[in-house]
DNA sequence: CGTTTTCCGTTTTTT
DNA sequence: ACGGAAAACG
């Protein structure tokens, strides 16, 4: 457990503080996340007398990265405490999901669709959807248009559900009734999207629900992290949960970067929390002192800051100067006559800055500042292609998201032309060209000419169309890489050691876009499976690629989890929210760009009346520029020492000509009444200050489940193609029957467990509930044939089971098991069994397999194990027996006695298995029995050559 | 030099 | 569709 005195005055009366709702003001760098984590810890260590177990506590953040980092750091406090698992760590989403579905069954089957598969939903069922309730406010004739508005029309939805609406009015009827039948399509297709997630749990907890009853006895703390950024909706769950358990609420954000208004997010609620409650139960800490930027990085932000009226009073973040200021070099501005110039400019500094000496902490000897410290931070993206175009010049390394799109790629390019051909669009040799045209790819002619002629036998018929046709573009990509034998190998120049590498680099890189491609399909298919013919579907699908996906998806190596280089990194400030880097560049301090202009165009309060919502101006920002101000505050805090400024005039924009007005508050920034910013100083860091550059070792918090654990025990290069590179596996009518069988068990057992058995017409109802078969196009012969299948395997299952029921100990138990202090192995038991009275008892794990899967497989027994060893952890107690129950053979496989050397052995899989992930070793394997037409991404493995395997249709 | 007219250019993103 | 900057006007 934690000791207390690693941590400041006011963070550890921030943890020890723990009778009264807890409003803690959290500065940049202030160790927000430390405290917290140490709050937990110290909540539940019993010797501090609080009687609070994991299952007490929720705590809500905003990505699942910040949850991923938060966790950590808790269950590195509390080390093997028993039970973690309970504990709610992750977004709100993610437990209103994970609530409603254990509350109410019928859920179960119900997925959630992200932004771009909803947009392809909605313009699917355009008719039926309420798209053209919505008017135009200055002429009801015109409705919004399919594919143009559709965005907008998404938007509205949201705004609808999320926002507070202004006291005494009320939406209009059509704007009532498009949301009524959005809603209703939706839950038909059974889908949610993000904020009806939100409110259907906020419904759920209106009523006294099994979930109401389960907070109102188990919840006692609720903390939530960055709550400057809740919405309205978000707030009156967080009311609701506070109410039914009267836990008390631990809130923690900072008021001055909230930047994310525009999207609904109300900085009033940190502002006034403390106005909820009486004032002898609610008590505000700042952590006001920042451990991370120097004292010139911090006043200066301070000074820029203060000039907003619109915040909590009395608030001063002060440097506890772990990093040294040094007026002249560290903070610069400079200002140049042409945007080229400015950019030139920056990447000369870059190049400067390498090798300073740089401390990341007092504890630790000084490194060299390398391309990997070093953040270009921007206000829009369409700086980007400029900036990037001046560090090619000065070969600096980057990586970003933003600049190039992904269709913009040769090889996406080339991946599309697939369907251009198929389409008609184009013929043969131009689709030969393209795949020639990728640089250095050492593809063989004869195997694209075989591809090609394989793939003209795939041009969809114009004329009839049978009745049960199936037409996967995902399956056509996957079959063209496998015969054009397009492999990762044969993008790497191995002539010499130095291209090799640069060669290996870029390969992955082709890849890793190829993959994005593969996911692009499936974002498609995953809605639009079930199209009306072949031919349509894929015009459909080239339609969504011009129409939608052009500049949607962004080249992504930056998000590549699994990948740090030494680079530079260009992003925009938004996304630099929680990092910090030893230096940050911020250029075009311009007026119109930082702060930015409104945005013109049709938008969405040309259909929504702002007077219904109150305190509308949050969504078009405000006229005083703070939202623009706390942007470049984040912007600023962000570095730990070093910051560069520039400004220029673009000589091609009559918009960016003039200097921000953000300027001189920066300049006005003193200490000893001598100004921080140095302006125009084209400093140049001295040849004796410098030594080797560096980079910082990243430690990569990684979580795994069980599923992508198998691939690596098995082969870690198809964990490269399937968690690396994104491939996705092709769509068909049959998925969905595991699921269903799955979502039945559950359901029957935690009945069983309550102690309730089913009739007949009970259990019909419960399979009809729990199956669905998302994929299945309407003219169905197999519909019947799957629906039975599911029916009598369930039905059968439960005769042949009454027995068992009262044994039934915990169903779709979550567990989780840490390897070290960065890894995390989480997964989800199906059932666990105890036999026996209290005195004497055995517990058995038990895994259901649907015949698809191989329920054989050794690594079914590797499952098991890992999920005895998460029981032990949650429960402090080792199962007896582990065993799987194949359902489509409806036959229970006799249970395997569990020994203690099981568990060693698997823990040891895995941490050999975690180390090939942290050094990037994803190599083929070499025994050939490991590989077969039944490994699934076989078809993109050069082994497919090496051992000549037919890949399964 | 102040006012009116014309014409140009046009975010941020997570769940 | 609209705000803002430059150009044109008086």
């Amino acid at each position: 457990m934690i000791s207390l005195d690693s941590f400041s005055k006011n963070q550890q009366e921030a943890i020890i503080t723990n009778d009264k709702h807890l409003r803690i003001i959290a500065c940049a760098g202030s160790g927000k996340t430390t405290t917290v984590a140490g709050k937990v810890a110290y909540l539940l260590d019993c010797k501090n007398g609080f009687d609070i177990k994991p299952e007490n506590i929720i705590a809500f953040t905003y990505t699942e990265k910040a949850a991923g980092e938060l966790k950590n750091k808790i269950l590195n406090n509390v080390g093997r405490y028993r039970g973690m698992a309970d504990m709610y760590i992750g977004t709100i989403h993610g437990w209103c999901l994970k609530s409603l579905q254990e509350n109410q069954y019928e859920y179960q089957s119900f997925s959630v669709l992200d932004d771009i598969k909803l947009k392809l939903f909605v313009d699917k069922n355009y008719d039926i959807i309420g798209m053209k309730e919505v008017t135009k406010l200055s002429n009801p004739s015109v409705s919004l248009r399919r594919f143009i508005d559709t965005s907008l029309f998404i938007k509205i939805m949201d705004i609808v559900r999320e926002s507070e609406i202004e006291k005494n009015r009320n939406f209009p009827d059509n704007i009532l009734k498009a949301k009524n039948k959005y809603q209703k399509v939706l839950l038909s297709k059974r889908y949610f999207d993000f904020s009806m997630i939100m409110e259907k749990a906020l419904e759920c907890l209106q009523d006294d629900t099994n979930l109401a009853k389960s907070i109102r006895a188990n919840l006692k703390y609720l903390i939530v992290d960055e709550y400057q950024d809740v919405n309205p909706l978000q707030e009156k769950l967080i009311n609701r949960l506070q109410e039914i358990s009267g836990c008390k609420l631990v809130v923690v954000g900072d008021d001055d970067q909230n930047i994310y208004q525009w999207r609904g997010s109300n900085n009033k609620y940190i502002i006034n929390f403390e106005d909820k409650f009486d004032r002898d139960k609610v008590k505000t800490i700042p952590l006001s002192l920042n451990y991370r930027s120097s004292e010139g990085v911090t006043i200066l932000s301070e000074t820029l800051i203060s000039n907003n009226v619109k915040r909590i009073l009395g608030k001063k973040m002060e440097s506890s100067k772990s990093q040294n200021f040094k007026r002249d070099s560290d903070i610069l501005y400079n200002r140049y006559t042409d945007v080229n110039l400015e950019n030139e400019a920056i990447a000369q500094y870059i190049n400067d800055i390498l090798g300073v000496k740089f401390k990341d902490n007092d504890d630790v000897e000084p490194r060299g500042v390398a391309f990997s410290d070093v953040v270009i931070l921007l206000r829009t993206w369409n700086k980007a292609s400029s900036i990037v175009q001046a560090l090619e010049k000065y070969n600096i390394p980057y990586i970003t998201a933003g600049v190039n799109q992904l269709f913009e790629m040769d090889e996406i390019k080339a991946a599309l032309a697939i369907f251009n051909y198929l389409y008609g669009d184009i013929d043969e040799e131009q689709l030969k060209e393209k795949w020639l045209d990728i640089p250095h790819a050492k593809i063989k002619l004869e195997k694209i000419d075989h591809a090609i002629s394989q793939l003209s036998e795939k041009k969809p018929s114009i004329g009839e169309i049978k009745d049960n046709w199936e037409y996967s573009l995902q399956d056509i990509f996957w079959n063209f890489l496998s015969n054009a034998e397009v492999y990762e190998e044969n993008f790497i120049d191995s002539s010499s050691k130095e291209l090799e590498q640069r060669s290996k680099e870029r390969a992955e890189i082709i890849f890793f876009n190829l993959g994005k491609f593969s996911q692009v399909i499936n974002d498609f298919e995953t809605i639009n499976f079930n199209s009306t013919s072949p031919n349509f579907h894929l015009f459909s699908f080239l339609s969504f690629i011009t129409y939608v996906a052009k500049d949607y998806y962004p080249e992504g190596w930056l998000n590549n989890p699994y990948k740090t280089p030494n680079a530079v990194q260009i992003m925009t400030i938004h996304q630099a929210k929680g990092l910090e880097f030893p230096c940050v560049v911020i250029p075009g301090l311009n007026h119109n760009y930082l702060p930015s202009k409104k945005r013109g165009g049709l938008s969405e309060w040309h259909f929504l009346d702002r007077s219904l919502i109150n305190e509308q101006s949050r969504y078009e920002g405000d006229d005083d520029k703070e939202d623009e101000r706390r942007l470049l505050y984040v912007a600023l805090t962000r570095s730990q020492k070093y910051l560069l400024l520039t400004q220029a005039p673009d000589l091609n924009n009559r918009l960016y000509k003039k200097e921000s007005l953000f300027v001189q508050e920066l300049i006005s920034a003193k200490i000893n009444s001598s100004p921080i910013m140095i302006t125009d100083l084209k400093h140049k860091f001295s040849i004796s200050e410098k030594i080797d550059p560096k980079p910082k070792e990243k430690i990569k918090n990684i979580s795994l489940d069980f599923t992508s654990l198998k691939d690596i025990f098995e082969c870690s290069y198809r964990f490269k193609l399937i968690s690396v590179f994104g491939f996705c596996y092709p769509l068909n009518q049959r998925m969905g029957v595991g699921r269903s069988f799955h979502n039945c068990l559950m359901e029957i057992h935690k009945e069983a467990k309550k102690g309730f058995l089913l009739s007949e017409d009970e259990l019909s109802e419960l399979i009809n509930r729990q199956t669905h078969f998302p994929y299945l196009t309407k003219s169905i012969k197999l519909s019947k044939p799957l629906y039975d299948k599911v029916k009598n395997n369930v039905e059968e299952y439960y005769k042949d089971n009454l027995d068992e029921f009262k044994n039934i100990e915990f169903v779709e138990q979550e567990i989780q098991y840490k390897i070290d202090s960065n890894i995390l192995v989480v997964g989800r038991i199906d059932l666990i069994k105890k036999i026996g009275d209290s005195g004497h008892y055995e517990t058995t794990i038990v895994e259901f397999k649907s015949d698809e899967d191989d329920a054989d497989a050794p690594l079914t027994k590797d499952q098991l194990k890992l999920y005895a060893l998460g029981h032990r952890e949650l429960t402090g107690e080792m199962a007896n027996y582990i065993m799987t129950y194949v359902i489509g053979k409806n036959k229970p496989k006799a249970p395997v006695k569990l020994y203690d050397n099981d568990l060693e052995e698997i823990q040891q899989k895995i941490k050999d298995s975690v180390a090939l992930i942290r050094d990037e070793k994803f190599i083929l394997t070499d025994e050939r029995e490991i590989c077969s037409e039944n490994c699934y991404q076989i078809r993109l493995c050069s082994n497919r050559i090496k051992y000549n395997i037919k890949p399964r249709r």
